[in-house]
DNA sequence: GAATAGATGTACCACATGGTACATGAGCGC
DNA sequence: GCGCTCATGTACCATGTGGTACATCTATTC
């Protein structure tokens, strides 16, 4: 039960490892041959533990949501923090050098979303929900969190292919800056400025 | 000269099939054979006229950079068109379901770009001097065109994966009702560049 | 009519893909 | 020891890919 006979077989390690090699090659689209390289396994081993390819990509998308989900609880802030600030820290985590893997990733999912994949639609409907849930602790209005998220999604799109994270940065930056006064109708007490 | 012995052999007229075929099938990366099929040629004719696949994609996308061009020129809309509606009418033509081919492959185009293409990457940022453009006679400097581009482009990623154009209407809309005064410092009139 | 040059079809190739058949182990309980 | 089950490697396959070899056919030019 506890430990297997040799070191590899245990699927959720093993999975864990299909999800880095995922990432580190920025689409879910690797081959079994160069995902069962880079895990260390052989293709053979692949398809004997999971069945089939996709199953892994399965696998890897729940373990990526999981990941994603634990990364943006609304407690990663605190209360009350300025959305300002808030959107300027996503932002820099997001184009940290080390996040392009994982957001290569994300956008491969998202066309596989837009090619008409179910699974990678439910993918996209959860982080968009993940999102929503936290930007709602900071924003006044879930139509204006709607606004920022496509303007975040937007800027990272533009930041993905240029390489370039300034103009996001200053979008972002300028959204909260412009006179955002009476922004929402429906405006709960958690308007700073 | 004027008429080629057979009916085909215009390679001017080929390559607009082939664009069509790309539009229809929402990405540039259609098989050489689906590509003969869905043009009414063969694979065999496609490589003798043109060479390779590479220079296909090559002639396709020049090709549809001419016609963005053609329908995105700043003469487009009335001078002094309030920007709201200039917006508006965007997003409508844009969501379009004749629309839809053309904006899955320039999405899959920019994936190309984000993943490293050069040709894609040209390819986005003559769209992008396009779009800043035409916007750039309606919205008050350069920063806050940038920020409406970015804010369409993810706009554009949600309406593709769900079908739904309303959210992205909404925010486009909202952005231009929230107070928008005093925008933009840099406020200067017509700046190339 | 003969030579020439392009148009076209058929068959094929090398390679990558996801996946399988089969044989060989290697450790377990008995 | 003897089976039993699982792990593993090697070779293989069917399919799809971009592209080619070669042979034929057709129209034009001399």
């Amino acid at each position: 039960m506890s430990a297997q006979r040799k070191a590899q077989p245990d699927p959720q390690q093993l999975l864990e490892r299909c999800l880095a090699a995922f990432i580190a090659s920025g689409t879910i689209d690797l081959s079994l041959d160069r995902l069962a390289q880079s895990v260390g396994i052989s293709k053979r081993m692949l398809i004997h533990y999971f069945g089939s390819r996709e199953n892994i990509e399965e696998g890897a998308m729940t373990l990526l949501e999981d990941r994603l989900r634990a990364q943006f609880q609304p407690r990663a802030f605190a209360p009350h923090t300025a959305p300002k600030t808030v959107l300027e820290t996503l932002w820099k985590q997001t184009t940290a050098p080390g996040s392009r893997g994982i957001l290569l990733l994300v956008m491969d999912l998202s066309r596989r979303a837009w090619n008409g994949s179910a699974r990678a639609k439910a993918f996209y409907a959860e982080q968009q929900r993940l999102w929503v849930d936290l930007l709602e602790n900071f924003l006044p209005g879930r139509a204006i969190v709607e606004e920022v998220l496509q303007l975040f999604q937007g800027a990272v799109l533009a930041y993905l292919i240029t390489g370039d994270p300034e103009p996001g940065r200053r979008s972002l930056a300028r959204f909260f800056s412009a006179k955002r006064a009476r922004t929402a109708r429906t405006a709960r007490p958690l308007d700073p400025r």
